[in-house]
DNA sequence: GATGAATGAGTATTCATTCAT
DNA sequence: AATGAATGAATACTCATTCAT
């Protein structure tokens, strides 16, 4: 069993669930099982555990990206996107919340910054890259709308609306912006 | 002067600029020229002075939506909602920080879910109504994307992006939305 | 009772029999059945605690050399403050203690730089007032070396050697400076 | 490149620099390119790395005191003494730094106590063998005064004034002592 | 001889809150 | 309404030491 594994696994689900600034690390040591010199051991501090993890959810937020899409037409890869991204949205909330807490908290936004900007920048790419090959107009602004969209999504699913109808927005959404 | 406002004035900038978690009482004291006895007079609490203020920019936003719009059309009066908000998210962003900022932390959601939920179904009714007025099909479904995809354009724009083509975006937005 | 005094004394007692890196402030709030934060509220760091304190001795060796000495020649004058040097030396052990101390560790001599200077620059001028007086050719430098030798001997009897000869090493000194 | 050496002249650098308490061995396995379990496994402990660099510093003050003086007169070799003590203190200062810190450090004091009595009780007895020679009448008391005017000038001299005339002073000790 | 993961007690500091005045 | 001394729990972090490899 690798307690270094272990420590991040449990900041993640404790960071999402209560937030950064509201989780001791005394918390995160007790559910790991672990003695608090090994937090400073593996990460040096509390703000290097958390770049740790977002470098990593980072990763998969790249993994999804890189799904092989040799033989699809760029509109069936933003379907197949939209869909994956739907999907992990209902299933993985705290994944999402996560994301959303850090880069809207000031104090986290700040110790993130140049990793936020890092990965904002390669989702702002890989959205134009698509929106490019399937010829949609003013590409760069179109491609913000789309992400800004999205986070939206997120943000009123997760936090604001308890009946958001998620499922009627992922066709419409669907419906906008691939089947053009 | 009325220190009771001061404490708010002055609570409300520092909780933007460095959110609530993050920003000890004492700070507010200090800043505002008050005594710390004297926020538990008034407040009762830290909750309490949060409540307070989040309360306040709902009665903000409130009064935003209810501008006279007899002798306009409905379009008209998005296109007017529309303008008021991007120029008040380019000339108060702390605004925005604000709001963002208590509602995906999982600590001060809890403590302003009446205020959250009580806010966020006038938001959603008010604009249902336009959209109604317009005879958007789906308006319901509709509204939901609106408001989300505003809400993302904040997220973008404040947190995210440097170079948020905002002016860009609002003209698609007001083409999408309004001029239909 | 005073809770701000009381600290004060108690820190002070501590900070010279135990050194002040291995005094921790919770032995002193222990001791002065204080809480922890009071010391924050009053002295905003052990730091800070440290310089009220090292201030408070620097007045009592201001005031050693305040006395009336109108009537006096310098040469008494000399007698005196060396009777009363020595006086408190054997008396007060624990004085001189936290002074050598605080001097000689890099950390707190750091802390303490500003009032180090000032207070053994006053120290400097008071001697060489004197020695100027008593006609003493060389009054610097022979300041530096009295000063320098009463130092040496605070250090020797109270740090290294167990059967220091202070009464007779006082008469040799007071043969030595105030009988000329 | 012997990592035993090694460690204890990086920590008798940093012993000196930054005194022992404020030194954590973790920086002192950094600087030595050395892992934490190879200084428990030669010095056992801290106190015991202590002990041992304490040692390695009497040897080298009974080294300058075993200079071979067969063909000098007593006042010639307490001139030698002086100059080669003086000209250690203007080019070493850490050593001098580095002993006056244990020695006036309570911890480190009851940690080297029996190597400080049997280092000191050494030079006690070697002034006292010179003075005997020169015939100085009160030689024992006199030692003591000599010894403690000497650690007062380091004292003085490395800690509290800046502009601390050594040289003049070194004439003045010499003058005083050696030439009579 | 040498490493470094792991421990756990200990440290200064922060901070919302209380309460006598 | 207003102050500020006082509390005490909580927090991130430090560090000497141990031990399996």
């Amino acid at each position: 069993m690798d307690k270094r594994e272990q420590i991040i696994e449990i900041a993640t689900k404790l960071f999402s669930e209560r937030g950064y600034e509201n989780t001791a690390l005394s918390l995160v040591c007790e559910k790991a099982n672990v003695s608090k010199g090994l937090i400073s051991h593996h990460f040096k501090s509390k703000d290097g555990l958390l770049r740790e993890i977002f470098l990593k959810t980072t990763q998969l937020i790249v993994e999804i990206n890189r799904v092989d899409k040799e033989n699809q037409t760029p509109s069936e890869q933003l379907i197949e996107l939209l869909d994956s991204l739907f999907s992990k949205l209902a299933s993985d909330k705290l994944f999402f919340q996560f994301n959303l807490n850090v880069m809207v908290q000031p104090n986290t936004r700040k110790v993130l910054d140049d990793l936020i900007k890092e990965r904002s920048s390669f989702i702002l790419k890989k959205t134009k890259e698509i929106f490019d090959k399937i010829d949609i107009e003013n590409s760069l602004v179109m491609s913000h709308m789309f992400i800004a969209e999205l986070d939206g999504i997120s943000l009123n699913y997760l936090g604001i609306y308890e009946d958001f109808p998620l499922e009627q927005i992922k066709k419409e959404i669907i419906k906008k912006y691939a089947l053009q």
